[in-house]
DNA sequence: CTGAAAGCGCTTACAG
DNA sequence: CTGAAAGCGCTTACAG
């Protein structure tokens, strides 16, 4: 691979003067000259050695994201957004799914600053482990100190998100639509209980129902994973108990999916016998049968405006917090309550009830 | 950031004998020198600057994968697949979104080859381009003689795919699937044209009318993109149409997921009106209403197997060709043929229905 | 077992 | 406008 000597004694020019043309600085270079170095790095098929040039920067033009899983539309659509800045910006972006391990996240990190990327973005929230928290803090900010950037797009342990959407609002907003419908016994899948994102969804879930002037019910809390199969789970947790609800809030849409799925195939029909109601507004939320309400959030927006974060962090601009606002999409999930609530009328249809 | 210059300093040693302790080579070093140095590296936060490592080594534990777009599932999993491999074999991977398009494939295998990425594996499919292929291949060849590895997950202009799926077998299969339930006038929505794996697709459409002893007709296929846009238009482009067809079969899931939803738009009902088959078994197949006959490819798989075959490659052990198998997988949306087939049914129906 | 030195490919003061 | 030279942080023959 021809490097920038090899051009600069084809152009019989010194590695200085070729280096001036190629790297495209505004020091000045007779025209002729130039052409010359430009004619030789054509026919070499000149490409600069991205490793020389970080070398002498201390720094590489590589922002890598912190997914929890890729395969997670939610994170899929906001890499998908980083990338659209990045790619802009000539950076190149390097996905890590963590699956939510700190293990995987701090070797991760540690690549990254091996690799002396330009900047980590953390798509995902942080989890409430003090020892990895702790270790990360350092890694976090030895990274900071060597002129990267560090930018969270959810919460976390060491505070608020860099930009991020408005988790507890948009809760509180679907709480209230569901209240609006007519719903007073709404129970709430929340999500990890670790995830701090899944705390601020919980706290939406709080003041939406406080707006309204409904008590907070404990049992109608049910702590989750953040995926389908705990979707099902809770569902089974909630039909398996003894309150009352008419309706399911849940933390994303993956649980709502999985909710819906496993109600299907318990026979609850939906809307009509329970409503459902997730958060995000993954692409397969229009999909489903019944098709999901959901709060739309910016995502792809969200890695877009992360990334710009990020350029400017390393510009050395002032930076401002962002909190994004959501969008509330009622589809069929949702409808007026029944009659009577779940779980008590599965049980009296399933005693009293054909078949 | 400390430099192997600071650590050997603070150990009393010099950067050689540093170097050989904290890359661990197998170099002999004593054991007392080798606890100082280890010490002084935990004391000093040392991280080893991979860049400098990869100007020695002309190479950079990174792996670049192009794709079509990271928020389409399919490509999502298969990025996970590589990321599987990757992570346990202490590379980074790079993500590109091509959208198909040749002049940003271009730019991302420019870049990673300025950043000297050991490999770049490309997920999707190449298209039928002259110029832009005649480009690329000067590109890859440069990457393949500067000792990176390219590996092809799908067929492309410069030939076989290294790891693949037998896309042919796998919509010949659904085709005799579609048979056995009685469909004799089976539509096919191909993707698009200049696709080599559409192409693919196409052909196992083909060959299992064969093998049924069906004849094929030009007018039941059409030439579509690869989304769920794609998938709704060709459905009207069918309806408009003057032939009979008792199913739709796809040559992906998205495109049957379009189909689907625009057929429910036109209250036509599936599969009692008209089956359709998907193909891909992406995670939403299973959850549209009603969930999708379709066949499974296995992506994360493809991609682990595209990692290993990148790592075989760099270590210079012989390759070898590898195709994977896929599976049916049947679900609501095929069924016996209905007594009429559209678009006829569907206009007498529009006529002479009520409403 | 240890170290001095060269060199990977670039950029950038510095001198002219 | 041009070039000689130093140096970014590492590894690896080579010498001892």
């Amino acid at each position: 691979m021809a490097s920038i000597t090899e051009v600069a004694r084809l152009a019989g020019v010194s590695t200085a003067t070729a280096s001036r043309v190629v790297s495209s600085s505004d020091y000045p270079v007779s025209a002729a000259t130039r052409e010359r170095v430009l004619e030789a790095a054509r026919t070499l098929d000149y490409v600069p050695n991205a490793l020389a040039r970080g070398l002498l920067n201390r720094r590489i033009p590589v922002v890598g994201v912190i997914v929890h899983d890729i395969t997670d539309p939610y994170f899929a659509e906001v890499v998908r957004g980083v990338e659209d800045g990045a790619t802009a910006a000539g950076y190149l972006v390097i996905t890590c799914s963590s699956e939510r391990d700190a293990e995987r996240e701090r070797s991760y990190v540690r690549l990254l600053r091996s690799m002396r990327a330009a900047a980590v973005i953390f798509a995902g929230s942080g989890f409430d482990d003090p020892q990895l928290n702790a270790e990360m803090g350092r890694h976090l900010a030895a990274m900071r100190a060597e002129g990267a950037a560090v930018v969270h797009l959810s919460p976390h342990a060491m505070g608020e998100p860099d930009v991020s959407v408005d988790n507890t609002a948009g809760i509180a907003a679907m709480v209230a639509a569901l209240v609006a419908l007519g719903h007073r016994r709404i129970a709430f899948l929340a999500g990890p209980r670790t995830l701090f994102v899944a705390r601020d969804r919980l706290e939406g879930y709080r003041r939406g129902l406080a707006d309204a002037g409904i008590g907070f019910d404990e049992q109608l809390v049910v702590r989750t994973g953040f995926d389908r199969e705990a979707g099902a789970l809770a569902v089974d947790t909630l039909l398996a108990g003894e309150v009352a609800f008419t309706a399911i809030c849940c933390a994303n849409d993956l649980l709502a999916l999985g909710a819906l799925a496993q109600l299907a195939a318990l026979g609850v029909e939906v809307p009509r016998d329970v409503s459902v109601a997730g958060f995000d507004d993954i692409s397969v939320a229009a999909m489903t049968a019944p098709s999901l309400s959901t709060v739309r959030l910016p995502l792809r927006e969200l890695g877009r405006r992360g990334f710009a974060h990020v350029d400017r962090a390393l510009a050395g601009e002032p930076l401002a917090g962002e909190l994004m606002p959501t969008q509330l999409v009622l589809r069929e999930s949702t409808g007026a309550p029944p009659a009577a609530p779940l779980p008590t009328s599965l049980a009296t249809s399933r005693t009293g009830g054909a078949r």
